[in-house]
DNA sequence: CAAACGGTTGAACAAGTATTCAACTATTAT
DNA sequence: ATAATAGTTGAATACTTGTTCAACCGTTTG
């Protein structure tokens, strides 16, 4: 049976009794989507061209152009992340007649990156 | 020329007297190492499997097919996403007959994981 | 109003990546 | 030694995703 097969690719021999650490461990794993949001709240962060905007922003509002320019792209380019950044709620925007210009939405992302800095910095 | 279309497709009108923003901005970027490390270091974080098996060691070391059968993955699954986090030195292994047992590596880990949950949960 | 600029967007393309599959190593048990 | 199991690995495939390109909208200026 293709079940058989499964099992075999999946478990291992002390499957069951697999002493008490899978269970604990088991007990110890959030729900599948907060593993998923988590896994995609990373992703934000996991592109230079986002964490570039991400610090180009930091010490003050900037327009969509002025980023562009900042980081030598195209402002399509910029246009492409700062929707992303937007839709996971990391930056807030203002507009000002034909620009607009964008922020961080709140410490929280500081506060990451500082963390993240230090890991990479041993 | 190309430059003058490159120069047109990268910067805006006010180009060069950008007010201060941009001079202020281009200050305070990190250079693009540091960068790069960065996006790097939170990609390993971006992917539901990865970020699953970081819970599944966090109460304490699991062998491959123990985690696999928590997962529901195959080992080979598996192995391969615990080679990438192996090489970002964010678990550590011994072997042990034929087992081989993960570890997550630090603290700096479920730091990092808990700010992002915390985060989420706003 | 028309032209120009800042910005956004969708489709296409290119590049990256996670899982599968099969083959392989190493350790343990028969 | 042989068989079986835990784990690793490389290649192939399928999926995801970032950038480009072209067209578009809204605001401002001539």
């Amino acid at each position: 049976m293709n079940d058989d097969i499964k099992r075999e690719e999946l478990a291992c021999e002390h499957d069951g009794h697999h002493d008490a650490a899978v269970a604990v461990a088991r007990a110890n794993m959030p729900d599948e989507e907060t593993l998923y949001e988590l896994a995609d709240f990373f992703k934000i962060f996991g592109d230079s061209t986002r964490m570039s905007i991400l610090f180009a922003i930091d010490k003050g509002p900037m327009c969509v152009c002025g980023i562009a320019e900042l980081l030598g792209m195209t402002k399509s380019a910029v246009s492409h992340q700062l929707k992303i950044l937007r839709q996971s709620a990391l930056v807030t925007y203002k507009k000002s007649g034909k620009n607009v210009y964008y922020s961080l939405a709140d410490d929280h992302v500081r506060d990451i990156i500082e963390k993240a800095l230090d890991h990479i910095n041993e």
